[in-house]
DNA sequence: ATTTACGGCACTGAATTGGTCCGATATGGT
DNA sequence: ACCATATCGGACCAATTCAGTGCCGTAAAT
């Protein structure tokens, strides 16, 4: 269905309560769990997974916890995707030569590559401070487009 | 890794040989298997999902084969990946209300809501007759943006 | 009638996803 | 010193999805 997967979306929930909360907070998986009302297992395998990506950074021990590394104006949806799911590639040739053995014969790679820069792009124009603060003043530039609100059937 | 699926790829790679044929084109499974250096029982499958979708007709019996219902012109990426794996959502949220339980708690489902319409208009911008002549003269309008090519980290 | 080709479906093995759990280690407090 | 609280790094598992195959029925051309 041409999806993020579940856990993913779950980490960059995660990501953007920290966006929200006071800059530099430190937050325990525990917590996190009980805000997010998700299985502590699960938040706890996420925050790992982030802080192995040096999105967030641990601190261990009693009254341990993660924090942001960096401005969550400074990180990226994009970023995020590709830290917990790598390469964003709609299809494999796009992950690089040498993915896809009908590379030679293939005849539409490079317009394959022009949707998946496009995907990149959109997903690199949202930062965690975005995500932070959904209810926007301003429009998100260079997403929105003049197209109808209406106008966009999903299926 | 937020990607289409293998098969959805050998469907569109088919239906842009169909729209790379001569205008109103019939060819069979086993052609089109043979051009594309694909199986024939997946090729077979993939026709007749697209047949189904009604993004091509069937001709039943010997000599017979399937042809494009409309002209590549004005099918679209989006409408090809719809039809293959279902509402190009990119999360739970996104395909409609109620898919997700988190709803009502969750903070950042209008930036998502964002992200995928960029997604799907990436994808709608791109019709069959782009992919049967990939060696583009004009470029694609409104996908190209102005950052340098080199300038995708992908991973 | 025979051959060619689509239609529908069932089925399989393999990979991925979503989620849980555990022992080890680090830190703060008493 | 000891204990409670956390992260770290795995392994692990069930369920789903993906990719691919096969079969039987039906339609049309010769």
């Amino acid at each position: 269905m041409l999806r993020i997967s579940k856990l993913t979306d779950y980490g960059i929930v995660l990501l953007a309560r920290f966006a929200a909360a006071p800059r530099d907070a430190q937050l325990s998986a525990r917590e996190m769990a009980e805000a997010s009302a998700l299985p502590l297992p699960v938040v706890s395998k996420m925050l790992k997974e982030l802080a192995s990506a040096g999105l967030l950074e641990s601190l261990r021990g009693a009254k341990g916890g993660y924090r942001l590394v960096r401005v969550p104006e400074a990180i990226t949806v994009a970023e995020i995707v590709r830290a917990l799911e790598g390469p964003i590639a709609l299809m494999e040739c796009t992950a690089g030569p040498g993915h896809c053995e009908q590379e030679a014969r293939c005849t539409v790679q490079e317009p394959w590559h022009r949707i998946n820069r496009a995907v990149n792009d959109a997903l690199s124009r949202v930062t965690l401070a975005d995500l932070a603060r959904p209810l926007v003043a301003k429009p998100l530039l260079g997403i929105e487009n003049s197209a109808a609100p209406a106008s966009h059937p999903n299926n």
